[in-house]
DNA sequence: ACCTGAACACCGTTCAAGT
DNA sequence: ACCTGAACACCGTTCAAGT
């Protein structure tokens, strides 16, 4: 309802694709000249997403940072939220360890895939609020796609395929979310603990367990995870 | 670095702390007259939201639907910030079933609890973007308590403690991200399953588990919360 | 095929003022 | 203590036009 998808296609034939892009001229990616394109485009959006946060990408400010007039990047794009979903898409992509060794522990390849995921995320941390608000772009997919692989070659069954599938990846998103609203929330987290802290404490196990001051994240992270891999694991 | 908290106190005493508030008149909850209060400023708010999403929060449709100024909001509140702040909190409350009958198996407890949170992100979808952006309003906190609570009283040692909260904590705010997700993408959801259908298909194992269209969110939501609950079971 | 400026209908918020 | 309008510095996007 927000989001409004870029599926409807317009009368202009935008190069709002995600696809390959042919490369341009002479130089492969030297992103600083002149002529306007997607990848320029979207390469700029996501800096400035990284400098100052998703209110701080806008169309003049992006235009401006290209060096061209607002009105130009209509030409290449839909949308400002299409410029939303290239960026977020982009940064999401998959390098990995093409397929791994094959031969290794599965559980150590969806454990790296995972991280990785979730690294990628905390690198741009405004893709995650982006990422609850919109469609699944490829690059999403297609990790969908190779931790279902994984799964499956590692002996899950196809009926449980899906399960083990979605209880990762919510797990995964579920702890990157966590993540980074505490990052944000670090100054009234501590006023929290110490305006509620003496007499009629409002939320003693909370503060018991230092919680919301855990953060051994990484640690919490593995060890959550290895929980549901024991639970999902075939063999053994 | 988005979101501006409301943390630093300003010159001015806005009623902008999370509190009771004193029951103003007479009638006790006729929200549709006059005077203009922060009750009202925020459950206008939340009408707002659950009607035109995020975007469509406007300070000046906000007032207009009040009846009042827009610039007579910015007495009870800091900010179009503190707005989604407080609106997102008072969405968030608990009213469970006032401590369950103590007896009962934990396990019931906590799905319950955890199934009460998802829904209630569910209802106000914009809710869950919003989470992934700000700080903990002290209607989280309460959960995040209650949470605690329960599973140190079912015999989860105090040093496991923390993992059980995040763990099951980041499997909800996860879930519920993946559903919301969804709900907006349906359409190029099909796109995506028929354009790459056939040939080439990118996607296959997706395509052949039918992940994409594994309506059971409930059955798969259960699945992955038993996996997870098996794994944290302190008895059996 | 690609880029542009002017114009429109909006925004959030400051400020100085009213009661 | 509470509310207000005018004004400012922004927004995204349409349109008609340029090359």
């Amino acid at each position: 309802m927000t989001a409004k998808r870029s599926g409807a296609r317009s009368k202009r034939p935008r190069r709002t694709e995600f696809q390959p892009a042919p490369e341009p001229r002479g130089e492969p990616h030297l992103l600083l000249e002149r002529p306007l394109s997607l990848e320029r485009i979207v390469a700029t959006a996501v800096e400035l997403l990284d400098a100052r946060g998703i209110d701080g990408l806008t169309m003049r400010r992006l235009a401006d940072r290209l060096g061209s007039g607002v009105m130009s990047l209509y030409w290449h794009v839909d949308d400002k939220d299409g410029v939303f979903d290239l960026a977020l898409d982009s940064v999401l992509e998959y390098r990995g360890s093409p397929q791994m060794n094959g031969a290794e522990d599965w559980r150590v390849e969806i454990v790296h895939m995972l991280e990785d995921w979730r690294a990628g995320m905390l690198r741009h941390p405004w893709s995650v609020p982006l990422l609850s608000s919109r469609a699944l772009g490829p690059n999403i997919l297609s990790r969908l796609e190779l931790l279902g692989r994984t799964l499956s070659r590692a002996g899950v069954a196809d009926k449980d395929l899906n399960v083990a599938i979605w209880s990762l990846w919510n797990y995964v998103m579920g702890a990157t979310i966590t993540r980074t609203s505490f990052d944000l929330a670090d100054s009234d987290k501590a006023a929290t603990q110490q305006h509620h802290a003496h007499p009629g404490a409002r939320y003693p196990t909370i503060q018991r367990s230092r919680l919301l001051f855990d953060d051994d994240w990484v640690g919490t992270f593995r060890k959550g995870l290895d929980l549901l891999l024991a639970g999902l694991a075939p063999g053994k």
